[in-house]
RNA sequence: GGCGCCGUAGCCAAGUGGUAAGGCAGAGGUCUGCAAAACCUCUAUUCGGCGGUUCGAAUCCGCCCGGCGCCUCCA
């Protein structure tokens, strides 16, 4: 079976096709940076990873645009709070967001354009929506898009069945639009805007642009290289149904007469206590956050991976420990096929002819399932649980010798490359190599006294090395060690 | 008030008409000097509640209870 989407469009789950296979132009919605982003963006930002790995993995060349929001009401307030100019103050959360994109080793999109480096993208498409009539200057001096000159608007997020509530949240310069649900695609420049840098000569006025145009330039201009105005897939939180997609529908759409996006996906929220995270609950965590508790980001993304993306996640310390488990799991296994593989002995394996001859079943089995989790709508949590199938089943036969290294390396193949899509393996714990030397000498040290069988000392060491994160497990060619996540691993021991 | 989502074991969670995946935790066992790791077995007669449709419902319909999101710049 071939990739099934859920399209926000239709709200129903249909056969992805792109507009030019193998091409997919891939657009989702990045971070503004007024502040670290958190883990639930995070957890938008690892949907739309596993999105892009999948289609890769199937054999698309996806080309991924990811925007990084630079200015709007939230950068122009901080920047004005810190006394610092707009990029002064973007400029830090912009590195700081690669970082924990590295850490939580999500994929680099191809480009991520910036709305401050792309306002003649968005004079233009404005111009262009002023002069076919779709937009209009307020008596404020923004630009405003006019819905009622677009039918279509609404149709993303069924804005025909809506009502609005009475009296809620009424805009501020709502005296200025024609009508209340106009949205302003260039806001006339403000003191602060001008205090903080953020403001741009435009034909129609000096001023900034609205939160929306900017998706809508940056995507179309980046896709012209292609020589198309319609993206195959675009991305976001569900929380940007209404009004950001809808609004970057109707701009892209009046002005360009096109489809702006042939499949619309909308990740669910991550909740802490059933909450959504925000400033107000004061409930924000960051991956810096993790970082400090020593958690793997493998972890996090089992986590992530273990909701399917159009589900709340509730996050919890127990879950986030189920999944570091899991990770260990994975990491134990993986470890295992390539010994038995012959990979640690420094061998290439098996010839690669004879990989083909023999697949194991529960390899071909794995296999099938694993794509198939995929292609039906991205269920990772169903491709999780066959990746564990093929842990336990694996380990089975390596228990009772049933698979040679032949075997060994084509389960290895196959995990591999379930590990390309969901790239779960623990990270190497950071160990200096003051510690690492006394813990081999501890080791070393044990084994003597086992073989002289005093069992006293054996037990006393390893108790000695649990204690500062250390595991022991004796196998019959000696002992391995490991040492556990956020354990203290550094400096001198006495 | 409108639109939408959710309620499945101690925790996380898949499953949307055919008789409850998976992970973590827990219990017992195999292995081990003992452990650890791994494996095996067990752990929801039941899917918020009550009705209805159906040969058959966690899955469809209705009502109720509980939780959440969006409704103009929040992933």
């Amino acid at each position: 079976m071939s990739l099934r989407l859920y399209n926000t469009l239709t709200r129903r789950i249909e056969t992805f096709q792109p507009l030019a296979p193998p091409r997919v132009t891939m657009y989702t919605c990045g971070p503004t940076v007024w502040n670290y982003a958190h883990i639930g963006n995070f957890r938008s930002f690892l949907f739309e990873d596993l999105l892009r790995r999948h289609l890769e993995a199937s054999g698309y060349r996806v080309f991924h645009i990811m925007n990084l929001t630079d200015v709007d009401d939230r950068t122009i307030k901080a920047a004005a709070e810190g006394g610092k100019s707009l990029s002064e103050h973007t400029e830090p959360f912009v590195r700081a967001f690669f970082e924990d994109r590295d850490f939580l080793r999500i994929r680099p999109a191809h480009v991520y354009p910036r709305a401050t480096t792309s306002i003649a993208a968005m004079v233009e498409l404005i111009t262009t929506l002023l002069e076919k009539g779709y937009a209009y200057i307020g008596e404020d001096g923004s630009v405003y898009f006019s819905i009622a000159k677009f039918p279509a608007y609404g149709r993303l997020s069924q804005l025909d069945k809506r009502e609005l509530k009475v009296g809620a949240r009424v805009s501020s310069d709502e005296y200025d639009k024609d009508d209340p649900r106009d949205f302003a695609l260039w806001k006339a420049a403000s003191p602060l805007d001008e205090q903080v840098g953020a403001a741009w000569d435009a034909p129609f006025g000096r001023g900034r642009p609205g939160w929306h145009i900017e998706c809508s330039a940056m995507a179309l201009s980046e896709i012209a290289r292609f020589g198309v105005k319609t993206l195959d897939i675009h991305c976001g939180g569900v929380d940007n149904i209404f009004p950001h997609h809808e609004d970057e529908i109707a701009q892209s759409e009046a002005a360009t007469g096109e489809p702006f996006a042939r499949f619309w996906l909308h990740g669910e929220f991550l909740n802490i206590r059933g909450t959504k995270m925000s400033k107000r609950y004061g409930n924000i965590l960051t991956v810096r956050d993790l970082k400090e508790e020593g958690v793997d980001p493998a972890a996090f993304r089992l986590l992530v991976f273990s909701t399917h993306y159009r589900q709340p996640l509730d996050y919890n310390d127990q879950a986030l420990e189920a999944a570091s488990e899991g990770v260990r799991r994975l990491g134990e296994f993986h470890e295992r096929l390539s010994e038995v593989a012959g990979e640690a002995a420094g061998k290439e394996g098996p010839a690669t002819g004879v990989v083909a001859a023999r697949v194991p079943e529960a390899v071909g089995e794995f296999r099938r399932q694993f794509k198939e989790a995929l292609d039906d709508d991205l269920n990772a949590p169903q491709a999780v649980a066959a990746l564990f199938g093929l842990v336990r089943e694996g380990n089975r036969e390596l228990d009772r010798g049933a698979w040679g290294p032949e075997d060994a390396w084509v389960a290895l193949a196959a995990f591999r490359e379930a590990m390309d899509v969901l790239d779960l393996l623990p990270g190497e714990p950071e160990i200096d190599q003051e510690f690492r030397a006394w813990v081999e000498a501890k080791v070393a040290e044990r084994q003597a006294a086992r073989r002289v069988r005093d069992y006293g000392r054996a037990d006393a060491i390893r108790d000695e090395l649990r204690a500062r994160g250390v595991e022991l497990e004796d196998t019959p060619d000696g002992t391995r060690w490991r040492v556990q996540r956020g354990a203290g691993t550094r400096g001198a021991v006495q």
